[in-house]
RNA sequence: UGGGGCGUCGCCAAGCGGUAAGGCAGCGGCUUUUGGUGCCGCCAUGCGCAGGUUCGAAUCCUGCCGCCCCAG
């Protein structure tokens, strides 16, 4: 089972595998992978938020319910399981984060600064401390060895590929990592988790963000922040008062819906927001088209890799022919509906060079 | 209170005697470990109101109501 190799040399049975367990069945599979190669095995779930409301919320991971089902997993498996109570970092890096972002008039994404921040700082850290050769995770991505160390790379069910929320991982992170899920598809993984009578094996996929109840984002922002979320215009490009929004946080570059402005013969979408003036700015489809992103925070894991690469701006779009100059992306196409506060992944076929946060975008020349 | 024009879904707008297009907005669903996008579906037994003509009217006639424009 190459597949899910966890790439500890020879003498794996001697190896100690710290495996992050969010109470799912990707990562419930993967601690009883790493149980089965006959090396020392420690399950480590997070308590991110929440314990008490999660319970039996679809769709969440980390809390209450998720925790354990995590236990139980460990206990079925026969290793040990750590729960160590994250809330308050959480809240911080993440949780605080996302709200100050949307104030800002940016769309964050909280999946990166929790893999960042809680997942590959605070329970990498962890896992070395208890001695571990390595931090195995359920994502779906692949970690292969390169001539000069451990490349990232995007994931091989394209359906599943998670690369985008992790091309903040820094080449000290991605040697000490494994993700042995990432060459399996989703069905796959479902399989095994079955045939091992894991109880996970039919447990709803996590989405939405894991944070929030109901996908009410605006909603935690506005508890988060109370006095930040005002009412304000809505505008057309050249100024013209269009109608009235009820708080920036509604929005994001590139949306559509919501507007609640009607009688135009062609669809109007988000082309900016002014945390300022409290200002949502709209156009034509056309006004989205952006011909380069001014990214910030740049993380590099290409090696060497020099000339044209692809990028993705979002997290479900077909990485796109680009350029890196400096912190400059340039598209060679115009791409629509960049929004400041998402990334720009940049890869090398399959391989991630790494990536950063968008924080401008350029507008193309309208052709019309 | 002389003349002209107009009143069709929340908005824009086809229709001009044969039994209410379309777009925008909205709603629902699919997709999705961020937010969006996209796609699919739904959305006026009724055309300002009241009468009349007709087998049959949003479409013709009459009156009323409400807007708009011109007006010496």
């Amino acid at each position: 089972m190459d597949e899910t190799d966890f790439q500890l040399g020879a003498d794996v049975g001697a190896r100690r595998i710290v495996v992050a367990m969010s109470g799912g069945v990707d990562s419930s599979v993967v601690a009883a992978l790493a149980a089965r190669t006959g090396a020392e095995t420690i399950g480590v779930t997070l308590q991110l938020y929440d314990h008490g409301e999660a319970v039996g919320r679809a769709g969440s991971c980390c809390a209450g319910r998720d925790i354990r089902d995590a236990r139980a997993v460990c206990d079925r498996l026969g290793i040990a399981h750590y729960v160590f109570d994250h809330e308050s970092a959480f809240r911080r890096d993440v949780v605080d984060r996302f709200a100050d972002e949307y104030l800002a008039g940016r769309t964050p994404i909280p999946c990166v600064s929790c893999n960042t921040g809680p997942k590959f700082t605070d329970l990498l850290a962890l896992a070395r401390e208890l001695g571990a050769d390595c931090l195995a995770t359920g994502h779906y991505v692949r970690r292969v060895e390169g001539p000069n160390g451990a490349e990232l790379h995007r994931g091989a069910d394209p359906a599943r590929d998670q690369s985008y929320f992790l091309f903040a991982t820094t080449q000290d992170q991605l040697d000490y990592l494994r993700f042995p899920l990432g060459g399996l598809p989703k069905a796959r993984v479902r399989e095994i988790a079955a045939e091992l009578g894991l109880g996970v094996a039919a447990k709803p996929d996590s989405q939405d963000i894991c944070f929030v109840p109901d996908g009410d984002y605006a909603g935690l922002v506005r508890k988060l922040r109370p006095d930040a979320d005002t009412a304000g215009e809505i505008v057309d490009l050249s100024g013209r008062t269009l109608g009235r929004h009820r708080g920036l946080i509604h929005f994001t570059v590139g949306q559509r819906r919501g507007l609640e402005i009607g009688g135009t013969p062609e669809p109007l979408y988000v082309v900016r927001l002014e945390p300022d003036s409290k200002r949502v700015v709209v156009g034509p489809r056309a006004a989205l088209a952006v011909e380069a992103a001014v990214l910030e925070n740049l993380n590099w894991i290409g090696g060497d890799h020099r000339g044209p690469l692809t990028a993705k701006v979002r997290s479900m779009a077909k990485p796109v022919p680009a350029r890196l100059e400096g912190g400059r992306l340039s598209f060679d196409a115009p791409e629509y509906g960049v929004a400041p506060g998402q990334a720009a992944v940049l890869y090398a076929g399959e391989r991630v060079l790494g990536g950063g946060w968008i924080a401008a975008t350029e507008a193309a020349l309208l052709a019309a």
